[in-house]
DNA sequence: CCTGTCCCTTTTTTT
DNA sequence: AAGGGACAGG
C-alpha cells in the first residue's frame, strides 16, 4: 500500500478513509477511533490528488476539537512528505479549513457583511451582552418581570433562531401565552441591529440567510469547499444542518459523523433527527459503522455501555474491544461531605503519581457543573498540584477584560451600544444612566451615531463636555508608562479623548490591512490566514490596549482598590496584564477582537509558559467530549447534581444526563473513579444527598467501593 | 444626577 | 461570591 498511515487502520476505518465523492454517514461509537477517520480522510484526499487543502472544510463544535484536527493532519502531512514543509508550514495555505460553526460564519460574513446587511465593523455580542439588551427591553416594556425573565426570553429568542425563525415570523408561530417574548424578540433584533451586531445565533442565521439570497455566493462556497465533514454530527441544531446542506447540495460530498449515545446538547437545541434523516436527504448514501473500541479497559467499556442500556430511546449498539483483561476495578467513592471528596481526589492524585507512574497530564477530574470546580481548586492548590481548569468563567469574559475591551469595540462600531454604556461606566466618568440616555437620545434624533454626535457638537448640552477641549495625550508604547488621566479634565470628556484617539489609531492599521487585503482577496478562502503574519504594525493593539488601561484610569481604579489590600483587584491587574501579552501575538484588530468573543482560549496560559510542567486537567464533562485521558475523576455523583435537579421531570433530559454520564465514563482509558457526597455545601448550607442512580446502574462487579468517615474541611 | 455601600438573591451543560 | 437593587450622601 503506498500510503503508510492506512496501515494501522481496521477495515471499516479503513473503508470510511477511502471513501471519496458522495454523502458518507459514519456512526462511530465512544472511542473507535473516529478523529483518526476524519483527519486521515482529509490527508488521504490530500495525498490522492482528489482535493486541494483548501478544497475540505472540517466542521466540529470546540474550537479544541478544531485545532486539534488541524495539529493531527498537519503532523500527518508532514509525515509523509518525510520531513519536507510543503504541507504545513504555519502559514495556513497548505492545511484544510477546519473550525467551529461558529468561527466559521464569523469569518464568512465578514468577507460578505455588505450582502448580509451588516457595516463590515459589526461586532459579535456574547450571552453577556446579550443578555443586557433583553433585560433592559424586558424593563421598558413594563412587563412583569416575575414572570418574564431574561433567560426565559433568551431562551425564546435562541429557539426560534435556531429553527431559523425571525422575529415576525415568531408572531405567527407563538402560543398566546408567549407572545410577550415574541415582542422582545422583535425588540430585540431591532436593537442589535441598529447596535450594528450579531449575537451567537445569528452567525449562524446570517450565514444561512446569505447563502440563502445570494446563490451566487453560495456557488462560490460549495465549489470552493467540494469534500465537508462535520465532527459530533448528533449534536447539530436545526440551523447547523440548514448550513451544511446548502453547502454540500450541490455536490453531495458530505460526511458526518456522529453517535447517538453521546447526544449532549439537546438544550442548544440539537436534534438526533438530524442523524435519522441523513439517509433520507440523501438517498443511497453510505453507512459505516465504528464499534471497536480502542481507548478503554472492558470494565470500564462494560460499565459505560451498561448504563447507556437504561435509555430507552437509542439505537442498540455494543461496542466491543481487543483488549485483554478487565483492567482494574472502578473505584467508587463515597465521602461524607464535598471537601472530603476533593480531598481524596488530591491523595489519589498523588498516589498516583508516586506509586504507579502516572503524571499531572495522565489526569482529568471532571464533574456536572462549573460551580462544582470550586472546593476541588481549592484542595488542589493546597497540594501543590499543578491544574488547568477549562471552561467556567473564560478568559475573555472576566469583567475587567470585557471592560478594556468594550473601549475598542465601541471605538470601532460607535452603534455598539452595549460596548459604549459598559466603557463609559467601567471607570466613574460622571456619566450615569441618566447622562448616557441623554447622548443616546440626541444621537438618535439626529440619525447619527454616538461619536459623530459629539463630533458635530451635539453633545453641548452634556455636562462635562460643554467646553471639551482637543488633549493632547498620546499612545505610549505599552513598555512605557502612558499617561494617567489629567485631572482638570473631566471624566466624560477625557473618557471620549481616548475613544477619538484609538479610533484613529485602530482605523490607520485597519486601513493598512484592507490595503493589503485587495491584493490578495481573489478567489478563496486559500489566502484566508496566510495575509496577516508578516505586518509591520506590530505591537500595535498592544499598545492601544495598554493606553486605554492606563489613560481610562481604569489601572489607577485598580491599584486605589489593591491598596485596600483587595485580591480580587489584583487578579484584575493581572488578568489585564496577560490581556496585553497575549494582544502581542495578534495584528489585525478585528480578528483579536472575533476571536475574544466566540474562541475560547483555555490552552493558551499553558502554551505560553513553555514549561514542561504537567498539569491535571479540570473541566465539565460537556467539555470534556471527544477527549480521552488514561485516568478519570467524575465527582457529584449525586441525585440532584448528576443527574441534574433540573433534568428530573421529564425522560428526555433524564437520558440525556445518562447519556452526559457515558460521555464522561468513556473519557477513560486505564482507571475510572466514580466520587460522590453525602453532604455538599450550597450557598450558606449544606444540602444532603442520595447516591447517584447512575452509579446503582453499573453492575457490582465491576466497582470497588471505598467509604470514608473521615470529615475534612 | 452620580457614586459608594449594604443587603439580597442566585449557580446546568456551550459556541 | 458576586452582580443587582435600594438607599444615603455629595
Amino acid at each position: 500500500m503506498p500510503f503508510a498511515y492506512l496501515k494501522s487502520l481496521n477495515e471499516e476505518q479503513l473503508n470510511a478513509v477511502l471513501h471519496e465523492d458522495g454523502p458518507l454517514l459514519i456512526l462511530a461509537g465512544a472511542g473507535s477511533g473516529k478523529t483518526r477517520v476524519i483527519t486521515l480522510r482529509a490527508v488521504h484526499l490530500i495525498k490522492t490528488g482528489k482535493a486541494k487543502p483548501y478544497n475540505i472544510l472540517g466542521v466540529t463544535f470546540t474550537n479544541k476539537a478544531a485545532r486539534e484536527m488541524k495539529e493531527r493532519i498537519k503532523k500527518a502531512l508532514e509525515y509523509e512528505e518525510g520531513g519536507h514543509m510543503e504541507y504545513g508550514s504555519g502559514n495556513g495555505f497548505g492545511l484544510p479549513e477546519f473550525s467551529t460553526f461558529h468561527s466559521f460564519c464569523l469569518k464568512l460574513l465578514r468577507r460578505h457583511a455588505d450582502l448580509a446587511g451588516y457595516e463590515r465593523s459589526f461586532v459579535v455580542f456574547d450571552e453577556d451582552d446579550s443578555s443586557k439588551v433583553i433585560t433592559k427591553i424586558i424593563k421598558s416594556l413594563n412587563l412583569n418581570e416575575k414572570i418574564i425573565t431574561p433567560s426565559k426570553a433568551k431562551y425564546f429568542i435562541e429557539r426560534n433562531k435556531n429553527s431559523f425563525i425571525n422575529a415576525e415570523e415568531s408572531f405567527g408561530t407563538v402560543k398566546a401565552w408567549e407572545k410577550d417574548y415574541a415582542v422582545i424578540y422583535s425588540e430585540y433584533s431591532k436593537k442589535l441591529k441598529e447596535s450594528n451586531a450579531m449575537d451567537f445565533n445569528d452567525l449562524l442565521f446570517n450565514a444561512v440567510k446569505l447563502f440563502q439570497n445570494n446563490p451566487q455566493i453560495l456557488e462560490r462556497y460549495s465549489n470552493l469547499y467540494k469534500y465537508i465533514m462535520v465532527d459530533e454530527f448528533q449534536d447539530t441544531n436545526y440551523i447547523q444542518d440548514k448550513l451544511i446542506k446548502l453547502l454540500a447540495g450541490k455536490h453531495k460530498n458530505i460526511c458526518v459523523v456522529g453517535d447517538d449515545d453521546q447526544s449532549i446538547y439537546s438544550f442548544r437545541g440539537a436534534t438526533i433527527d438530524n442523524i435519522l434523516s441523513f439517509e433520507k436527504t440523501y438517498p443511497g448514501c453510505s453507512v459505516i459503522k465504528l464499534e471497536r473500541n480502542y481507548r478503554s479497559t472492558k470494565n470500564i467499556l462494560d460499565a459505560a455501555s451498561i448504563l447507556v442500556r437504561g435509555n430507552k430511546l437509542r439505537k442498540d449498539k455494543t461496542l466491543t474491544t481487543d483488549k485483554k483483561g478487565g483492567g482494574s476495578r472502578i473505584t467508587v467513592y463515597q465521602a461524607n461531605n464535598d471537601y472530603s471528596e476533593s480531598y481524596y481526589i488530591a491523595k489519589e492524585i498523588r498516589r498516583l503519581i508516586r506509586e504507579d507512574g502516572y503524571s499531572n497530564k495522565d489526569i482529568a477530574i471532571l464533574y456536572r457543573a462549573n460551580s462544582q470546580s470550586r472546593v476541588i481548586e481549592d484542595r488542589l492548590v493546597k497540594e501543590s498540584i499543578r491544574y488547568n481548569i477549562y471552561g467556567g468563567l473564560k478568559f475573555y469574559q472576566r469583567k475587567e477584560i470585557k471592560d478594556i475591551l468594550s473601549f475598542l469595540r465601541f471605538a470601532l462600531n460607535p452603534k455598539d451600544a452595549v460596548s459604549f454604556e459598559r466603557s463609559i461606566q467601567c471607570v466613574p466618568t460622571g456619566a450615569g444612566e441618566k447622562t448616557i440616555k441623554n447622548m443616546q437620545d440626541i444621537a438618535f434624533k439626529n440619525g447619527a451615531d454616538i461619536l459623530t454626535a459629539l463630533k458635530t457638537g451635539l453633545f453641548s448640552s452634556i455636562r462635562g463636555l460643554n467646553n471639551m477641549q482637543a488633549q493632547t495625550i498620546s499612545i505610549a508604547p505599552a513598555s512605557s508608562p502612558a499617561a494617567a488621566p489629567d485631572s482638570s479634565v473631566s471624566g466624560i470628556a477625557n473618557y471620549f479623548d481616548v475613544i477619538l484617539k484609538i479610533k484613529s489609531e485602530m482605523e490607520s492599521v485597519i486601513l493598512d490591512k484592507q490595503g493589503e487585503m485587495v491584493k490578495t482577496a481573489d478567489e478563496g478562502a486559500a489566502t484566508e490566514s496566510g495575509l496577516s503574519r508578516d505586518s509591520n504594525s506590530g505591537d500595535k493593539l498592544a499598545d492601544i490596549i495598554n493606553f486605554v488601561y492606563k489613560a481610562s484610569g481604569y489601572e489607577a481604579m485598580l491599584r486605589t482598590g489593591v491598596s485596600k489590600a483587595n485580591e480580587l483587584d489584583r487578579n484584575r491587574i493581572e488578568n489585564i496584564e496577560e490581556l496585553i501579552n497575549a494582544s502581542h501575538d495578534f495584528d489585525d484588530i478585528t480578528e483579536f477582537l472575533d476571536q475574544s468573543a466566540i474562541n475560547d482560549t483555555k490552552e493558551e496560559p499553558d502554551a505560553r509558559d513553555g514549561s514542561d510542567i504537567t498539569k491535571v486537567s479540570l473541566m465539565t464533562i460537556h467539555s470534556a467530549k471527544g477527549l480521552e485521558f488514561p485516568v478519570v475523576f467524575i465527582a457529584g455523583l449525586e441525585e440532584h447534581l448528576f443527574p441534574h435537579i433540573r433534568s428530573l421531570d421529564n425522560e428526555l433530559s433524564l437520558e440525556e444526563e445518562r447519556r452526559l454520564c457515558y460521555v464522561g465514563i468513556t473519557r477513560a482509558k486505564e482507571k475510572l473513579y466514580l466520587t460522590w457526597s453525602k453532604r455538599r455545601r450550597s450557598g450558606k448550607d449544606y444540602k444532603y444527598n442520595m447516591p447517584s442512580r447512575f452509579l446503582r446502574e453499573i453492575p457490582e462487579e465491576l466497582i470497588e467501593e471505598i467509604i470514608d468517615n473521615y470529615e475534612y474541611y
